[in-house]
This record gives C-alpha cells, structure tokens and sequence, in this order.
DNA sequence: TAAATGAGAGAGAACGTTCTCTCTTTTTTG
DNA sequence: CAAAAAAGAGAGAACGTTCTCTCTCATTTA
C-alpha cells in the first residue's frame, strides 16, 4: 500500500542507489512499464477507497481522488477510463473477498461450526481493513456504499449479483451436502437459511461491531444461534 | 398525496367555501394558507423521494426534484432552504416509524413473541410502502441511502443515532424485564443480543426479502430462531 | 529519438442556489 | 364594501461554483 501522503512522483519508490540499473529503481524483469501501470493503477485505487470512504461515489470528486494520489487528472484518466471504471472496480475488489472465505468451509466438520467460521471470517476480514490512516469504521462505509450503488448502477449490480450467485451455490451445495449426512432437519428451507445467514452477515458488517467494541469472540455465539435455531441439526435433547 | 402532474397553482385545493376564516394571526397556524403549505411540503418530499430512490442522494439533482413534483426552483426553494434539509426530513420520518413499531412491544405476552413480532412488523412496514409508482425494492433502496448518508453527515447522522439509540433503550427494557421474570438466561448479554437482532433486522430489510419472493410468514421461523438461540430461554429438555 | 508518461490549464456541462418579476390572495384602509 | 396595500406563491433565467473529462505541451524512459 503506498502512502497517500507522498509528493508527486511517489510511486517512483527509490530503492537502493546501489542497483546497476541506469537511472531507475526496480525490475527491468518483466517490462519494468507493466509493473509501473499496476503500481500507478493500485495507488489509484487506493486513493480513490479514502476518498470514496470520506465523501461516498458520488460525493468524491475526480479532483478529490487525484490529490489524495498526489496526480494529476491527465495522469489519472491514463489509467482509468472515467470514474465509473473506478468504483466498478472497487466494487468488483470489494466482493471478491467472499470468495476466499467461502472456499475455506469445506474445512469445517460439521455445517455448524462452517457457518459460524464463514460469518466470522467475513467480519475478521472486514474489520481487518479498518487499520489504515482513514476512518475506524472505513469498511462498513464502503461496503454500504457500494451496496447503495448496486440499486442504481446496473453494472456494479451485475458485479454483486454475480458474486452473490456465487456465494449463494457454495453454501447451498454445502447445505445439500450436510443435509445427506443428516446434519440438517430434512425439511429445513435451504434457500431460506442462506439468504438470512447473508442479512445476518451483512447487518453485522453494516453495523461495523467490532469498530464498536464488540470483539469477535462474542460473535460466535450469535452466529452459532442463527445456524442452531435455523437449520435444527438432530439433537438427541431437543425435541419439536 | 397531491397529483404531481397538476398544472400550476394545483395545490390550491379549493376546499369548501363555507369555511369562514378568522382574521387573527392563528390563521397562520390553521388557515387555508398553512394547510397549503403543508400539502406544498408534502408534495416536495414525496418527489424527492422519488428522486433519490431512483438516483440516490447525491445523484438526484434538485432540478430533478422539480421536475417530479411539478414545481420550479424558485417555488421549491420557498418551502425547503436546501436540498440537505429535505434529505434530513426524509431521513427523520423513515426512522420515526421503528417507533411505533416498539411501542406495540408489550403486548406480547412472553419475550420470545415479542421479538419476532418487533422484527416482522418492520419487515412488514417497509414492504407496505413499496405499493407506489416507484421500483419495488424502494424502501430498501432509501434505507440504505440514508444508512450511507448517515457515514458522512453530521446531521442525518444524528438523527440516526437518537432513534436508534431510542429503539435500544426500549428493547433492553423489555429484555430486562423478560430477564426478571425468568425468561432469558441470566448470562445472556443484552446489548449483544440488542445489537444481533437489530443487525438482523437490517440486513433482511436491506436485502429487502418480501420483495424477492420470501413471504412474510417465512421470516417468523427465521427472527424466532435468532431470539430463541440469543436469550437462551430456560426449557427443561434444553441443557448447556 | 520515439514512445510513454505526466502536469495542469481549462472546456463544457451540470450543479445548488438566488434573483427578479408576475400573478394571486389576504389584509388594511377610507 | 370597494379600493389600496401588503404578503404569499411561483416561474424561469441567471449566478457562481464545481463537476468530469480533454487537450496541449513538457519530461522521462528505453
């Protein structure tokens, strides 16, 4: 992550004079151009998730964003095509972390303890975006923008509407799965677990707990109480 | 709700000519002129919401505005000093509602009823308002706006903050009574369990399920399964 | 030296808001 | 009660600002 405070050039990291390479820091490796555009387009978007996190899509101005990267506007339309490309592309970055976390449920022994660790991942993950110089509940502000965007952008729609059908598959087929081996009461409403194990999750991240002092042990329980109370594994104990 | 399409001068709703009107300066108050100009308000919000439902907060421009309430700038900004102070009134009335919702809380007879009733009966009124002309999903559309809106202003913000902060002190009140009559396991932590179903709430709202098929009776199991799991209610066959 | 890169002025549109003016309604006055 | 005066309401052009994005020209890199 490069530092938004940096004067212009900054992306230019100097690294050790000692590198024999005329005039230049890095990597003549791999075309040192193409590794520069990636370093441009990362600072970009950076400065643009401050920027958005401070004053939403819409609020952001391009002149905002192009001083928090410390560039100029013709700099940064070399990179991106308008702003629309740039929250398209934060809103596409933001949503596939889900990705990751979902892969992992497998892991799990029971459905149980899988969809507790999911929800937990998700909230870890976002509250460990929260540490940088902005704002303490940085996350949960862009994650509701970008959720605010997705009701009347129809591309930044399709992007969540593609991850969320994602999501939506791996837990169903991880649903389907427990249910054959008996974890689930069989006449559990799969498609209705998901979708409020995902309000569930997304009101937490909404809401930003643990920017507000609830730690995330105490968030397994709810979890745990959600997945309990909705999918009815078979307990010996409990009837009804 | 005055037709927007009226041409000019329509709000002066010519309402019976039998009515005498006093000449003193609690017209202003009652008068055919204060009613005017509450029907004149009423049509501007209706607009606005229209507007930002549609294009959002920012997006909505304050010609739009116009435009949808059949009204011209000069005579808009008679009623509304700013377009910030329209999205504070729209922010204030859609969460006065939860208000009403609470109040009803006691009439449940045990915690667990009382709950998924408070949870089912904001589900309930957001998808009632979803009946207009607008999209189907605008409740949920506005809700999140004024959710993004309250990350970056101040005042909407506040206005946030004071019904929430309502709404949690009479949930705990309810929650400790519960607990003193023996219906919640004395261990349980009531701010968390607050703030879950209240996450819960949101984020079902957000996702806006009435709208995407899931009927309302569907979202019974789901709340009473949360509350049941959060508060632990003492049961005989339940150990642990 | 040719191509890539960047700075920065600024074009053109759109923004929120204000201004001036007209028309209607209400109140005061003779 | 009629005429005069004041106040209210609205239209629409216009204001200054800010927006996104482009263009020109200088600098750096290979």
């Amino acid at each position: 992550m490069v530092d938004q405070a940096l004067p212009k050039q900054a992306a230019n990291i100097s690294a050790d004079a000692a590198d024999d390479e005329p005039r230049c820091f890095v990597a003549k490796l791999f075309g040192k151009r193409a590794r520069n555009r990636e370093a441009q387009e990362e600072r970009i978007l950076t400065a643009a998730m401050n920027c958005f996190i401070r004053s939403g899509f819409r609020g952001a101005s391009m002149n905002e964003i192009c001083s928090e990267a410390g560039m100029s506007p013709g700099a940064l339309y070399r990179y991106f095509p308008s702003k629309e490309a740039i929250i398209e592309k934060i809103a596409a970055t933001h949503r596939h972390q889900s990705a990751e976390i979902l892969a992992r449920m497998s892991q799990s022994k029971n459905i149980i303890d899988a969809i507790t660790n999911v929800g937990l991942d998700h909230v870890r993950k976002m509250s460990m975006n929260d540490q940088g110089p902005g704002p303490r509940d940085s996350s949960a502000r862009l994650f509701v923008e970008v959720r605010a965007e997705s009701m009347r952008n129809e591309s930044v729609a399709g992007i969540c509407d593609l991850h969320e059908g994602l999501m939506r598959e791996e837990l169903l087929a991880a649903f389907s799965a427990a249910k054959e081996r008996g974890e689930i009461d069989p006449v559990t409403d799969l498609e209705l677990a998901v979708a409020s194990l995902a309000a569930m999750g997304e009101g937490i991240i909404m809401r930003n707990f643990p920017a507000q002092g609830v730690p995330l042990e105490a968030l397994e329980p709810v979890f745990r109480a959600l997945a309990v109370g909705l999918l009815r594994p078979t307990n010996p104990l409990a009837n009804k």
